[in-house]
DNA sequence: CGCGATTTGTGCACGTCTTCACAAGCGCCT
DNA sequence: AGGCGCTTGTGAAGACGTGCACAAATCGCG
């Protein structure tokens, strides 16, 4: 490789190839890469070739080598990926080269658990406020951060420069701290709470909603009980079919 | 409508449509729907058009219904959904119509928010059993519920006929959980740890990993920066151009 | 009873994502 | 230096998901 010294180096190189407009569905793929690729520098791999690195993450090897040539070309034929380099890239393309400032608002169990979590830190985010709307917590501390009134939002949003907000509240709230959050100039948004947050264009809002996911495990669980309640059945014959299959229902401890 | 009762209804009625296989996409935006419609229910409404609802989990119209459609025709042109059948149908869907049991291993911080966490119960799940591996945590209760050793996973898996796992542990423990989870027989796994999983084929599994979620508004974050530093730049140029934009990064309080 | 307003269900076209398969490139060994 | 094996990067095809736009169906009113 005629080119090993950092082709689009964070920090203060120059030659940045400035942000491509990579595919949704490689931006959040990406995140897992870099954390397999943290794991394999640990275990002291200095390359990794596609094949290696998509079982590393769990995905598809052509999709591996498709998601990282929206980067610019990081890999050498017949070796594979520096390691090293490719995780720079990664972080830069992601832009944790610089530690963002999340504020979390809703200390309750959840939030509780999400300002514990040692996770954050180490992967490019820093926890800089906590907020709750109710007095009894105000004041609290919890990792060595106090829980504040949600009112102060302005002043610590500006002191701290957050950029990204997590809401932990009961749904009833949510809107209203999504609105105060949107209010400070916070364009990001990581909401816990189950219900749909309405935002101005060009604030982002991801949702995780334990209970889905829960859900839609429930429907393959459902689904698999009915495949094996059925073994022969060929498909077609059940569409409309009147004649009772209660069966699907009954069978649940599975294959064991 | 001519068959206003229950056309493919859950419990001891006789003509179950069977399960259609619903595309991915879809599965994964009912338990959306669901929510919306209970919130619907509560506030008194009956029916509810394509729009109203899709409004109300935040989906285009279309998309809902044709989603809709993939269950069977149970709307009624000119008026809408009817709330209650429509709630009945999805949960059956779904397989909600039991409470399914839940296993929960690892009741660290995350752990003993999800624990804790009443959303689950009036959706259809039970937490069954808490499990750890760290002998302080033995005998500890939460919320009800006593945490046990994992070794006693076979006993209670069994008893309480588990059928879902959610592993909240740390990284380097997952792996070791998961296929305890699965020896017992359990066929789909919530995985809270940030590491891939390897289970045998038939065996679901949901990731959910906080710091990728950051990651991924990171992005956006850092994209949006970079576009309004440079705001008349087409792009086009920006692609290999080795002079400097440092500027991408200072960008950092937003719009506002 | 018929008509118009309303809303569902869906055919179609488009864009995105995935996967295969292979040429081009690279390093190593002889 | 040359050839061989390995690995990347990508063209092309197919699967999948989305959204428009409209015909078909239903209700309510005159």
């Amino acid at each position: 490789m005629s080119q090993h010294r950092h082709p689009g180096a964070p920090g203060r190189a120059g030659a940045v190839p400035a942000l491509p407009d990579l595919p949704e569905a490689t931006v959040a793929r990406l995140p897992e890469y870099l954390r397999a690729l943290h794991n394999l520098a640990e275990t002291g791999h200095e390359t990794i070739s596609s094949e290696g690195l998509a079982n590393a993450a769990g995905v598809n090897s052509a999709k591996l080598r498709k998601d990282l040539s929206h980067l610019g070309s990081y890999g050498t034929r017949g070796v594979g990926y520096d390691v090293a380099l490719l995780v720079e890239q990664i972080e830069y393309v992601l832009g944790l080269t610089q530690r963002r400032a999340v504020a979390l608002v809703g200390v309750g169990n959840l939030g509780h658990a999400l300002a514990g979590y040692d996770g954050f830190a180490g992967r490019g985010f820093r926890i800089a406020a906590l907020f709750d709307a109710d007095p009894r917590r105000i004041g609290e501390e919890i990792n060595g951060l106090v829980v504040r009134h949600i009112d102060e939002l302005p002043e610590v949003a500006a002191a701290e420069a957050v950029a990204i907000g997590v809401i932990a509240t009961p749904a009833p709230a949510a809107q209203r701290v999504a609105d105060q959050l949107v209010a400070v100039g916070v364009t990001s948004i990581l909401n816990f709470a189950p219900c749909v947050l309405s935002v101005p264009e060009g604030v982002d809002v991801r949702k995780v909603d334990l209970a889905i996911e829960l859900q839609i495990l429930s429907f393959h669980e459902h689904r698999k009980a009915a495949l094996t309640a059925l073994p022969a059945a060929g498909g077609s014959a059940l569409t409309a079919l009147p004649g009772g299959f209660a069966v699907t229902e009954s069978q649940e401890a599975i294959g064991t």
